[in-house]
DNA sequence: CATCACGCTGAAAGCGCTTACATAAATATT
DNA sequence: AATATTTATGTAAGCGCTTTCAGCGTGATG
């Protein structure tokens, strides 16, 4: 690979000067970014980002840190991403690091040592405390799918205990009353709000809570199955089955038919997050939309605005959530 | 930050023992070690990994080129691959790029600049001469579902045609005569072998191909439902559809559905790929399994095992696809 | 014609680390 | 005890780039 210093020498100018053209400073002379330009293409030099970035302390490369990256939720995530840092030439170093804080620390001091211009995180084990410390520090972070108050603005996040309550507000207006909610893990805020949303729901419409119509799965398809077969098991009569997100609702689908249900008619099924595949689905999964990519979108652009100066439109931190009506949950006749 | 220099200072050693700690190697007492570990600790210290990137020309880091990332194809070879780098702790500067030669290029480019200590590429735009000429450079490579003769040893891929054939085989067997096909795109190597491989089928079984009975979709699910239209308003009668790929065949299933077909029962749809969501579907999909996973992680493991020397078990290059019969083609009597 | 300002370019000092190579200290060998 | 070996540490020269500062040439100004 040829050097700066090739280049240098044989367009005649000093390196000083190549840098220039090369980081299109106009106190060059047009003749003398011609001759560099020249010398450049000659070689076929390609600048090293490595020693630019340790001599420029900057990098145009933005970390991310995801808790899987397997999963559609984080592909949606991570692609919107991706395309707007690509828009501005910046790139992107991704980790996953599956819900663990160490991890998570490790992963941001890595990304932090590896010059990152900025850190974009949607990291679930570390404290609210840790994130405020860690914005305070000279590298800016944005964070994904987390709401803390005292760092706002660098937070995008879904409502969502509205989201909650509107899946079971809609299922409540189909005529159910006999509900039952499978949740995401309880160390996972997202999904201990959605399931207050749920309660608010159900308490709005006289609907008394009753634990034993409450399951905590995983935000797995295994989850779904399993929160199924418990409350079928437990002897729990039930019309319609709320879920904390899209892969469990498809656990329930998978085990009411591996039951002998006909869906939608035997089993009314709510999802959330409107992932990809919930228009797979058949039923096609009625559910809640997240607008990931919305938020991943609005999370790169701060950046872009913030750390690189560029041009953008008004930032949007908190996401509505809606609800999308397909097939998979039925209007019911009351007894 | 503080700096290595720092550290020396504190613990009364130069840099060049700092560094040799930092490495571990073991020409150091363990006294000192144990001095610079203080010193490191008391300091917070975190090497910069920019500047040891530029003095060693190691980053510790693999260029990842994929097509796109918000897709399940992707997502599954992206997590397969991320695992193995962490676990030897090596990270991933991920890109996506979008069938483009041009972006490719770039792309690649971009990943050498930033002294990526090896690539994994997913490309279909560049050529095999332009691929074959990568790996003779200072960087290696290893690429992901492509077979280039040349440089075997460095492609993962899967035996397209005969998934090809065993998907068609299997329906043929199933009693179905009247079958259409639906490809991926041309200009996509692995889409020709599936259909390479759809034919031998039906030449083996005797019928007669029929270039009316072939859509070139995009192997998106608009493609499918693209199809299934197209033949329909030919006038093509069928009684099951073939499809490139997975999303392919869930358009497919969503067009016959709004057309008021019953499903398997009045039309049988094949996929390929075997990704997340054809379990998803209902009826379940049946497929050719794709290991992509395992691709991910061969292709990893061979760049863990070749540049940074570490242990591991046999590499394999080429894949067998795998019939996976679940109930979306279903048995007809033949009249 | 001397002076000043301004636009362009070059020299050189880093950025924070690795790694020959040299040297000093410790140990082994006779 | 003197020498040869080995081991541990330090010195200093980069890695390829950016950036400050100084200097040169040019034209404008008085």
């Amino acid at each position: 690979m040829a050097t700066i210093y090739e280049v240098s020498r044989l367009a005649g100018v000093s390196l000083a000067t190549v840098s220039r053209v090369m980081n299109d400073s106009n106190a060059v002379r047009q003749s003398t970014k011609d001759k560099v330009n020249l010398a450049i293409q000659q070689l076929n030099y390609k600048p090293n980002s490595v020693a630019k970035s340790l001599a420029s302390s900057r990098s145009d490369c933005i970390g991310v840190l995801v808790s899987e990256l397997d999963s559609p939720f984080f592909t949606k995530l991570l692609g919107s991403i991706e395309a707007v840092c690509k828009r501005s030439d910046k790139h992107l170093v991704v980790t996953s690091c599956h819900n663990d804080a160490q991890h998570e620390k490790e992963d941001i001091e890595f990304l932090i040592g590896r010059n990152c211009d900025a850190l974009i995180l949607h990291v679930e084990g570390v404290s609210d405390e840790y994130l405020v410390e860690l914005s305070e520090g000279p590298i800016p972070i944005v964070v994904l799918n987390r709401y803390i108050p005292k760092i706002a603005s660098k937070c995008f996040s879904l409502n969502n205990e509205l989201g909650g309550y509107l899946a079971t507000k809609a299922t409540i207006e189909k005529g159910h009353r006999e509900i039952v909610y499978i949740s995401g893990p309880d160390h996972k805020a997202d999904a201990l709000q959605r399931l207050a949303g749920h309660k608010r729901a159900l308490a709005e419409a006289g609907i008394r809570l009753d634990e034993s119509r409450l399951f905590m799965g995983d935000y797995l398809q295994l989850g779904g199955q399993q929160g199924y077969e418990h409350f079928i098991q437990k002897g729990v009569s039930f019309t319609a089955v709320i879920c904390g997100n899209d892969e469990m609702a498809t656990g329930v689908m998978a085990a009411a038919r591996d039951a002998g249900l006909t869906l939608p008619e035997d089993l009314s099924i709510m999802g959330f997050d409107d992932v990809i595949f919930s228009r797979y689905t058949f039923p096609r999964l009625s559910t809640i939309e997240n607008p990931i990519a919305r938020m991943g979108e609005m999370a790169a652009t701060t950046v872009m605005q913030e750390v690189y100066k560029k041009p953008g439109g008004p930032i949007k931190n908190l996401f509505e959530p809606k609800l999308i009506s397909r097939e998979s949950v039925v209007n019911i006749v009351c007894d």
